[in-house]
DNA sequence: ATGAAAGCCGAAACCGTTTTCGACATCACA
DNA sequence: TGTGATGTCGAAAACGGTTTCGGCTTTCAT
């Protein structure tokens, strides 16, 4: 490994000239800094970034937090999205992107202490768990976060307009005449707060009298929740002519669950996703369904972690990034007359 | 922010005490050993990697190379998959993952020197394109490298069971009845060479003459390859009664392709698929497919890694991982003649 | 000619750890 | 009582960079 010394030497200098040439200081003349790039490129030199990060504090690193509870990480067809575009912006920055975890290397560590061990100059947070004790207190740290869809005073956040989102998706489904609507709203976080007031905002609009059964609690990303959630819903008298889930995944399991129970989608029972994601163009028909524009929510949060970092502040603005609505072929008028059970 | 220094002032003894108490060295006394570490819980002691990393040479970093030309990166249903087991099984074992990139902060940079900036424990990587300079020039350097699916001289590799796993798929579409089957093969690389011989294989056993109008050229997870791939084939004066295409991505708008032709799968072609990912159970019917071990590649990727680093040692040893054959509902047997073509 | 300003460079401290090696004390044993 | 072994500790160098600050030249206006 050749070091700034072994160049200083090469030159016939000193290592504090070496590193100033290359850092672009202004003291160095340029006949000698020209000398010392060239031969630094010679001799292949490469900077230690453990060694510049320990007398800068800099590591170029962003701390990713991503643990769902449901689906493993990684492998979420939504979070994956937000994911890559994070990293692609970081990269373009120069950052690298590490992922943050409890447990490393079998000792029981707090997110906070991981990232205060690798020094990391920032982190993005997407995770489903805002609540737990271990985020907040990474939150709370002097360490500049940006979460992605989560409100809260301490951080700057990224939000997809999960309002708009629901209340266009709802808005649509009434527009074809439907008024029996199930929402299947997922886990009982922010997120969730927000559609549901996106929800029932369609259907004041509309003059839709909101009643308790139009929800039903079930979860994101979780095949079997949404299958029962189907299971429960069709115990019912009266059925609903449309059942909005919440996100494509799920809506997916929910259709083979309607249909697996002999309803016709979108015939006798319309529905709709939300995401956007692109499992929902692989069924017949295309699932109708909000998409959220990921590129831009991971874009968005990590450069605005990094001006944050840059600048070595934090503030809690929020950005809001739009969605939108993509017809497909599960959602139509309601066949049957509103208020008639249709068979069962 | 507290260091080895704080503590050593607060015990009244030296640094080195210190940190040969937090590192289980014999030689302190189990109370000294313990006073220090009561007081550096109290005191809220983090160690810092960086200064560590600097004189252990160790990062407790593995950097993951996950470039794929033609779904990007990490929302690859199936890299996704491989990728959070690496991930796992390293933060298990104590280490860090970091993405390895070329092209950090707008400036060109080889895989390898990204590595060494970091000076990155050792390698994992999973790409399709193995034959990129800069790849190899990462296998043959002094890090230690694992890589999944792939064979080179350089590295150690886990292997899934490609031949394996075409031949079954193969061998069951040929019990079936069918003898027209195409292989839309997947990029050009060496995966694909193993599954056309495992093709072979399939068919000589079974004494169906192999013709090159048996294989179509086709791209692992890219819609349109395989979309076009579908209606060159269906050009043809006789259809193939069996397609099998490279990843179950593929197959699924292969068969989307085939029923927009209007072609019934499968009573008038059948279709297999490979990966064995959740997309292939959402549609209608479930894809019969060949499911490879994900999460077994993923792990054994990690420990070998590690193993190797641990040692600081390369070996080119490889580990097949085994693949299971997943009946679905997109095969029958050939409902016409065989030789007669189907309409058209 | 002179003093000030600007340009260029290097010594040295510093970042937070690990690790070697020697010093010292204590102990056991002949 | 002397000797060697054992146990415990710390000084200091090393890891590979950055950055401050002062000193020396050179330039330039007066």
């Amino acid at each position: 490994m050749v070091t700034i010394y072994d160049i200083a030497n090469a030159c016939g200098c000193s290592s504090a000239t070496v590193s100033k040439a290359l850092n672009n200081y202004s003291d160095v003349n340029i006949n000698t800094k020209e000398r010392i790039l060239k031969k630094a490129k010679e001799m292949g030199f490469v900077p230690n970034l453990q060694a510049r990060a320990l007398s800068t504090k800099r590591t170029w690193n962003i701390g990713v937090l991503f643990e769902d509870k449901s689906n493993s990480g990684l492998t979420h067809y939504y979070f994956s999205q937000v994911l890559q575009a994070v990293k692609e912006q970081a990269e373009e920055k120069g950052y690298d992107i590490t992922f943050i975890s409890k447990n490393l290397g079998g000792v029981e560590m707090s997110y906070l202490e991981h990232c205060n061990r690798r020094n990391i100059d920032g982190v993005v947070i997407a995770c489903i768990d805002f609540e737990d004790q271990q985020v907040q207190q990474l939150m709370e740290s002097n360490i500049p976060v940006v979460v992605i869809d989560y409100d809260s005073e301490h951080v700057s956040a990224i939000m997809s307009d999960n309002v708009r989102g629901i209340y266009e998706l709802t808005h649509y489904m009434i527009s074809l005449g439907h008024r029996d609507i199930v929402y299947a709203y997922g886990h009982e976080v922010y997120v969730t707060e927000e559609r549901i007031r996106g929800f029932k905002k369609a259907l004041e609009e509309a003059k839709i009298p909101f009643t308790e059964d139009m929800l039903v609690k079930s979860r994101y990303s979780e095949k079997q929740a949404n299958i029962d959630a189907v299971t429960e819903i069709l115990k019912r008298d009266q059925l609903p002519t449309a059942i909005l889930f919440p996100d494509d995944y799920s809506a997916i399991w929910g259709i083979n669950a309607l249909r697996n129970n002999g309803i016709k989608v979108p015939e006798e029972i319309s529905v709709g996703g939300f995401d956007g994601v692109e499992i929902g163009e692989m069924i017949f028909p295309r699932l109708t369904t909000i998409r959220q524009n990921t590129t831009r929510l991971g874009k968005e949060a990590s450069l605005k972690c990094i001006q944050l970092l840059e600048s070595k502040s934090k503030d809690n603005t929020k950005i809001t990034v739009g969605v939108e609505l993509i017809p497909g072929g599960t959602c139509m008028a309601p066949r049957l007359l509103q208020g008639k059970s249709p068979r069962r």
